[in-house]
DNA sequence: TTCCATGCAAAGCGTTTGCACACAC
DNA sequence: GTGTGTGCAAACGCTTTGCATGGAA
């Protein structure tokens, strides 16, 4: 992103993710961010996370086919509740070791590997608690 | 799905994916059911996969917002490559099973883990061949 | 005969894009 | 001043849905 110029949409965008845990899709980041800058479009956060997430800045979940963000990009696994889709982090970095180390490959170089849980939270849509 | 009526269109639609190792999106399994009956409609084609996804005869992945499928429910891990997108398949269940075995969680009970790897394939889109 | 599944067309939803204008450099 | 980023609206691609008809049980 060196030669890209520095705007107040992609800062205030960054700093919104970054700020929160929630793994927002880019409708909610929309929406709080234009509290901070009421002009903002929505294809301007869309241009943005794209930016963000090819550079590497911020991470890209697909969960029901939309993307989600996060802004720690340190090695972590997620947790994805299947009742009320709550994504939460996980930190055991052995486990991403665990899976970058041991796995076998041929004709092909794995560079990361995303680590994913389906299962229930305590939720309220969940009738298991 | 027990209680569900069987239809060619389902029928087919499952002997499609089981015969493949592409993990193909719905647009794929519609072309190629299609030869077969032709008359099938691509709506049809999605009713079904989901049929078949809830009831647990297919897996979902979930690439660049879309959904492929895969018939093989066993145990095992994806290879994503990041140049051509193409998606293989990487049989180590102790790497599922490691990550199964030794994830800490509070408040999320996990009952699935899916395991992505992400890098290059031998294909003729990577030039780091 | 009953009523669920299909085929069709339209709509829905997340995301991208073309264009003119604004603003970072 | 130059050229990239923005805002807007339209388009796009994948997926779902309403409705009338067809076919499984």
């Amino acid at each position: 992103m060196a030669e890209k110029r520095s705007t107040i949409q992609r800062a205030k965008i960054l700093e919104y993710i970054r700020g929160v845990k929630t793994h927002p899709n880019a409708e909610t980041v929309y929406a709080q961010v234009k509290k901070e800058v009421p002009t903002i479009s929505l294809s301007t956060v869309y241009r943005n996370i794209n930016i963000l997430a090819d550079d590497g800045q911020i991470t890209r979940l697909e969960v029901n086919n939309e993307s989600r963000f996060d802004a720690d990009t340190t090695c972590h696994q997620h947790c994805i509740c299947t009742s009320c889709g709550q994504i939460t982090d996980v930190f055991q970095n052995d486990i991403s070791e665990y899976a970058m180390k041991n796995i076998k490959t041929k004709n092909f170089t794995p560079s990361c590997v995303k680590i994913i849980y389906y299962g229930e939270c305590k939720c309220e849509k969940n009738d298991k608690n």
